[in-house]
DNA sequence: CTGAAAGCGCTTACAG
DNA sequence: CTGAAAGCGCTTACAG
């Protein structure tokens, strides 16, 4: 048998149907793996997959999900590929769905609240199964909408009133890089508090949790924090180094980072100050972790979340509820001060 | 008019048809938007559209695309999102992509033939227009693959010989790294070279380049580089750390490293000897840049790599040819030795 | 052990 | 200005 039928049409089961001279009905079985169950002999089962092979048959997937009730698609909307916390997810993300049988579809959408709900307005029209809302900025509005076309949503990241969340204990982890903090400072540069806190919003869920961890741990040493302490002049690097800039004078040389985007910016702008200064973040970064003046960096827990992610799809949950999984905190360059 | 029919199945054409009192082939016409071509009236579009919008009614592409010719489905396929580089491809793929209309599917390999030949039978089922193969392990496998069902490819990154590539021009960048490192090294350590170089796998096409201007720059000074400063492990952290412990020596204390991910295993390696050494890069990561040993790091051009990449997509080029794109060299901590 | 037939939700000539 | 009808390539009861 030799591959035939180059011209523009590719092979549909019809072709394979005439040149084993069997039904379509039959070719559609055996290539679906049904064949045992329809009784097909093993004999037709072969010629049809030597057939579909030398071919070069690929199902058309459109026509097999128009005809089917379910789309095995997931997607995902995340804010960034390039930065190594939602990298990590968009790869997890891709390989559990893989390794279920579903086809994962990841959009990133930039936080920028209409190209999330472009993307999934997208996804619906693609009538996927699921839909992961990772820290969507309006994670409720992306939950409706799929409401309406009856796909289930999952908050990842953020979490949204309407639908179940999973998330990172960020309070606690911001507790404990606050306490890690405080100590090395005092330690390591006689300061003893209270720290600068740098980036996020304040409206955002996770700054806003992150924030009271901070709060809590200093009055916990009894440590007040005057509201110039509380820098939250948004993530990105550049707003970072204007707002440090902006400051009458560095309040305090140990320094809470809220995300590595922003510690781009923290870091370019102490370097240039010629001052001892000492600093914790959260989230991971392997090369941020190689800095001499980072004392500890939270890691959040990429994979039990996305473990939860889909016991949440396999599940039926879709009412709100929110799951918090515990961060790690990885404590750097302990030795330094000796 | 009020959201109905809430039950289960979702709005099709015929729903809004009956509700808007048309015929289904009217109303595709107005969603389609070639409604003034057929000279529907303003009037029933309208009608037609707040139909459509109350009913939050979503087409279903399945059904659309097994009808049409051209699926605007553009496929990608990247060895990870983990990376700054390949993180900042994706994003930028993407947005590129639904600039012109078209629909990015992007899937992760991980660096395995297998999986890079499975993600293209995934795309191909998709009936994707195209495929962009970025750093594949083998292009020209999938570019055969994909060439059997009608689809174009364009590989990225990394060339193959039977489609169209873009890469960088990594052996300018190379030769201008190594004279950079080479002039650190002799500046602030008093180090006239040969350099080590470490990373990459000596069969994969790009190292090959940059070993290739490594040692031409090498040349030009009239050095000569022993095998043993070539140390091409691979590209894994772990397998560039295990590889420096086993030699006898550290054979020069200024170092060529080829890329990110090689970078993490050679920066704790050398944390841990307690000796003054210099790294340059061939990469870029905005924290690796800041790491005071750090004398400078290749950038590729991601922009215009897929700027070129568009336009090999949109024009109708198939046979092999190879686009090299420059490269900036980021040079850094160039004050340090004052 | 196997096939004929209906139908998934669209698009698009074709015929007014 | 508009509709009836065919057909894209599958899947799946149903009927042997």
């Amino acid at each position: 048998m030799t591959r035939q039928d180059t011209s523009g049409r590719r092979t549909t089961i019809y072709d394979l149907a005439r040149l084993v001279d069997a039904s379509p009905s039959a070719v559609s079985a055996v290539l679906n793996g049904t064949w045992e169950k329809r009784r097909i002999s093993r004999k037709l089962a072969d010629r049809v997959l030597e057939a579909a092979d030398t071919q070069g048959y690929a199902r058309n997937i459109q026509a097999s999900l128009l005809r089917r009730e379910t789309s095995h698609i997931v997607g995902m909307i995340i804010p960034k590929y390039d930065n190594r916390y939602f990298g990590a997810i968009a790869e997890q993300f891709e390989a559990r769905a893989r390794e279920r049988g579903l086809f994962p579809v990841i959009t990133c959408t930039q936080r920028d609240p209409d190209l999330e709900l472009a993307a999934a307005r997208e996804l619906i029209a693609y009538r996927a199964d699921c839909l992961v809302s990772t820290g969507a900025t309006n994670p409720d509005r992306v939950t409706e909408l799929c409401a309406a076309a009856g796909i289930r949503t999952v908050n990842l990241d953020l979490p949204g009133s309407d639908a179940p969340s999973v998330i990172s204990d960020n309070e606690a982890a911001a507790r404990d890089l606050t306490n890690l903090i405080l100590d090395r400072g005092r330690d390591e540069l006689g300061w003893n508090g209270p720290l600068l806190f740098v980036g996020g919003r304040a409206s955002d869920h996770n700054t806003g949790a992150r924030l009271r961890g901070f709060l809590e741990a200093h009055h916990a040493r009894g440590l007040a924090v005057p509201d110039e302490n509380v820098v939250t002049c948004g993530y990105a690097a550049a707003k970072a180094e204007q707002a440090l800039g902006n400051l009458a004078s560095l309040t305090s040389p140990a320094i809470f980072v809220n995300s590595t985007i922003t510690l781009e910016g923290v870091v370019r702008w102490l370097d240039k100050q010629d001052k001892q200064y000492r600093f914790g973040c959260f989230d991971w970064d392997p090369f941020a972790a190689l800095l001499k003046e980072n004392v500890g960096m939270v890691q959040q827990d990429v994979d039990a979340m996305l473990d939860e992610t889909f016991e949440v799809i396999e599940s039926d949950d879709r009412g709100a509820s929110v799951k918090r999984i515990a961060c790690r905190l990885n404590v750097l360059n302990a030795g330094i001060s000796d």
